[in-house]
DNA sequence: TAGCTAGTTCATAATTTTATGAACAAATAA
DNA sequence: TTATTTGTTCATAAAATTATGAACTAGCTA
């Protein structure tokens, strides 16, 4: 493998962001890692050997990654080894999960207003006014995809 | 304070949300309390009472969501207690924000695709239909933000 | 059959995060 | 002045997360 200063360095970067999603260390790194490989795959032996992580480590994570459905693998005829790559094609689908799981907020912000004895407060105002905006959102979110969509053809 | 059931449930479960945002449990739970109290205020005895954690949890808790401009303090003439609230009609900025922090990743994903060899692989092509993504999604949403203030007028 | 290869599993260790509580400070009250 | 209220700070404890590595499985290969 043999990477540059510069991709581990982008390694590091994209492990920290994922580690702020809720992901693992490992986790994080070995998605940084098959964001910068050249071809777009490794190994479970590289990804051992660059991220100087135990098997354990590693068979983990790429079992996390799979579940979450972030990894998938191919192997080579002739070879046992796994390629392990990420499915970045579905990228799109990721985000709209990411987008309904921002708008389900407003079940939340609901559930709250619901509570609250006086609903002229300015603070029940000020969550009225949010639960609204989620409420705008989901309807404009999938209309935005759509938009961008439109654009690339 | 003596909150119902009810109450104490959407406590944790705001709690949760804020910490699957990566802040402390007790961080989360102040934000949570804060949210179904009525009125949306509380004293640092009140806080430390009704979730059951020591002063010194209370108080680092308090000053990170004051250092994060999430929680605010008044006072009342003639006592020393502070009543702690929620920056609730600040949630725009916040959003925006997020907003930003997300779409930030453009940049990051620019850097990816600059130390790639070959731009014409699948992979590639991904990221660079990613990359659009959020450089499209950069100039809509605050036109969006606007859309939604003008229906609110 | 025995010996590799390519992983998985899991008890335990190392590390990190989070909470506690005692000692302290600052302001007011008596 | 002394006591009380309202917090803060910080060393340490408790708990949770994460990584290790040895033992294991399953499929080839010789």
């Amino acid at each position: 493998m043999n990477l540059s200063e510069k991709k581990r360095e982008i390694i590091e970067k994209i492990g920290v962001f994922h580690e702020m999603k809720g992901f693992q260390p490992v986790v994080g790194r070995i998605m940084g890692l098959l964001m910068v490989a050249e071809p777009a795959e490794a190994t479970f032996e590289e990804i051992q050997e660059e991220l100087q992580v135990s098997k354990g480590a590693v068979s983990t994570a790429l079992t996390v990654l799979q579940a979450k459905e972030r990894v998938e693998y191919r192997t080579k005829p002739g070879e046992r080894k796994r390629y392990f790559k990420l499915r970045i094609r579905d990228w799109k689908n990721d985000l709209k999960k990411e987008f309904d799981e921002v708008l389900n907020m407003e079940s939340l912000i609901n559930e709250i207003i619901e509570l609250k004895e006086n609903k002229e407060s300015d603070f029940c105002c000020s969550l009225l006014e949010m639960k609204e905006f989620f409420m705008f959102m989901k309807n404009e979110l999938p209309l935005l995809l759509k938009r961008f969509e439109a654009t690339r053809k």
